[in-house]
DNA sequence: CTGAAAGCGCTAACAA
DNA sequence: TTGTTAGCGCTTTCAG
């Protein structure tokens, strides 16, 4: 009666147990390797374990052990989305660590207006052990509920809040760096196209580009700082929105302050016949993937995606396992295929 | 004692009994709103489980039930990776209709050549209700293991073996309508780079080719069909590898079989300075996000990738709920940016 | 070093 | 219509 409609092939820890000749309580501790069981009676366990293929129910493990090994993944929400390819990598990241260590994710599909009551759905009963959440906003609603809850949870993106973990990209310096680039190659009207509003990154490239252009003793230009959201669309209207001044010669490089956005501002100045770089240089932010997919592939900032993905899992984890406290990681950034679509400012440059 | 280190504002469903005077069986049957309970009965109950903001365990309850709530989601094995764009856009689909019926996902790390390994472990003692694949191959051992643990399972895309659930895109229908496109161009000479070999996909859409050409009445000529691998890179190679032909004039059309592929092939011709559509026609196969991302965008057969995600999920979920038996569900595709890098043949075409 | 026993929080016969 | 009673399979005191 006992036992009997389970999968096959599979036996519980009460069989083993009694194969074994001890009690459930030793085969449990022998299996999680506790120092307290005797050499001999450990091997003999572990050797039936494989010998009669027992594998660990999860589930009851989890139960008795009052945690659910599984995260919960939080994406952006509109206008990006998870068909970002940004996301993509870091995702790849992000799962590879998790399920080293036997976690699984759960994507909450997020809808419009309904982030703190799908934060509130996972945290109960702790449906997770632990959360990681996207773009740290400048005022963030998600931070206080999280911390109330008790539940571990991380930021891909740093957050104005000092006692929120985060794990991060060289924003400011990245962007910084970009921009210098661009004036060592002769720009001085370089135009920058911002991130979505409220966001703390896209406060932090601005800063970026601010310090870039005081690098280069220029001073900021409100004609060159144009609105943004991060998207393919967004990078696309920038330059639509300016194609006066970019024929009129009074912006030769466009520093985007994401790939996506690059991409479609390059789209916009092509089609306007505008050519890339000779006419007008364009520097991305991010060093997705798909830039290499253009021709020529796009100048950009990298920062190492896979690896945030990576770090963030990382830092969850160790939250979980109370490893450390609170932790801030901020990753290096470097400029690639720095000769395709930026080059040396036109002499008309200076109109 | 009890109940003390639990997450705050969520009490079990002993207490809540407790408070409503009845017994848990009833908290439970009220909760899962059987109807054996009696109407105020189960309207006391479920105004108390508000107001004292009870949440239900969803380990436990698995537990009890006998079942999991998560799926396991295998991605595709090399050359492609998870950060395949198609595979995003797929999982939001599928992710989507998971976490609508409260299921997670779970994404083991499938370390080369160990497939069957990582599906007897996902088997085992149940550590998911289902899994859903991808790929299915010419002759595939996945099946024959699935098939005996009694764990409900989904291709996405067809296989050969019928009494296996799958949801797939029209390949065949898709790609013999791609090259009548082409065909309705003028093109005579219209090469195909062919998937990876040993998948079903790969084969049906290389006889989507030979319909295509036939409704064309073209007939096959080897030296238009060459190997890929549904990689960007493959589809690079390809072009690489026959440019003299290309130059000769003696292709005039390119059928990839996928949008990498045909990502790769047009930056090939760009950089050996063939100028695409103008001179060579390419058209790709999927319709993922970032065909758009290229100037002018990609001229493809779409897939509704994110519907196949849909229905692959809700396929399982009636497996699962033993609401249907095997199910094979083609979905339809249409030509997108039919003017883009496609163009009618050049007159040197006839070459 | 090992075992007995008491749960984890919920579900599901079986009775009443 | 409701309650009682066993578990689900594993972990973890507490004793010995």
């Amino acid at each position: 009666m006992k036992g009997q409609n389970r999968t096959k092939g599979s036996i519980t820890m009460a069989e083993l147990a009694k194969i074994c000749g001890y009690s459930k309580a030793t085969v449990s501790r022998a299996l999680s390797d506790d120092p307290r069981v005797k050499p001999e009676t450990k091997a003999l366990i572990l050797e039936m374990a494989r010998r009669y293929n027992y594998r660990p129910h999860t589930v009851a493990s989890n139960l008795a052990r009052r945690r659910t090994k599984t995260i919960g993944l939080m994406f952006p929400s509109a206008p990006r989305t998870i068909a970002d390819p940004f996301f993509l990598e870091y995702l790849h990241g992000v799962s590879e660590t998790l399920f080293e260590q036997g976690f699984s994710l759960l994507i909450p599909q997020v809808r419009q207006q309904r982030v703190t009551e799908t934060i509130e759905e996972l945290v109960a009963h702790r449906r997770v052990d632990g959360i990681i959440l996207t773009e740290p906003r400048l005022e963030d609603e998600r931070i206080v509920l999280l911390q109330e809850s008790n539940v571990p949870f991380v930021f891909l993106g740093s957050t104005v809040k000092e006692d929120v973990s985060w794990v991060d990209g060289d924003n400011r310096g990245g962007i910084c760096q970009g921009v210098r680039a661009l004036g060592a190659l002769g720009h001085r009207r370089i135009a920058v196209i911002l991130g979505e509003e409220g966001l703390v990154s896209t406060e932090k490239r601005f800063l970026g580009y601010q310090d870039g252009l005081a690098a280069l003793g220029l001073k900021l230009d409100r004609d060159l700082v144009w609105p943004g959201d991060f998207t393919r669309q967004g990078g696309y209207r920038a330059v639509v929105n300016h194609l006066d001044q970019i024929k009129a010669g009074d912006v030769t490089a466009i520093m985007a302050c994401n790939d996506l956005m690059a991409i479609g501002a390059i789209q916009a100045l092509n089609e306007a016949g505008v050519k890339v770089p000779e006419q007008v240089s364009v520097m991305g932010f991010d060093g997705i993937e798909v830039g290499k997919y253009l021709s020529p592939p796009l100048t950009t900032v990298q920062q190492p995606v896979y690896s945030l993905g990576r770090e963030v899992a990382r830092v969850l984890l160790g939250l979980i396992a109370e490893e450390h406290g609170t932790v801030h990681l901020t990753l290096p950034v470097t400029i690639v295929n720095e000769t395709n679509t930026i080059g040396p400012a036109s002499p008309r440059g200076a109109a």
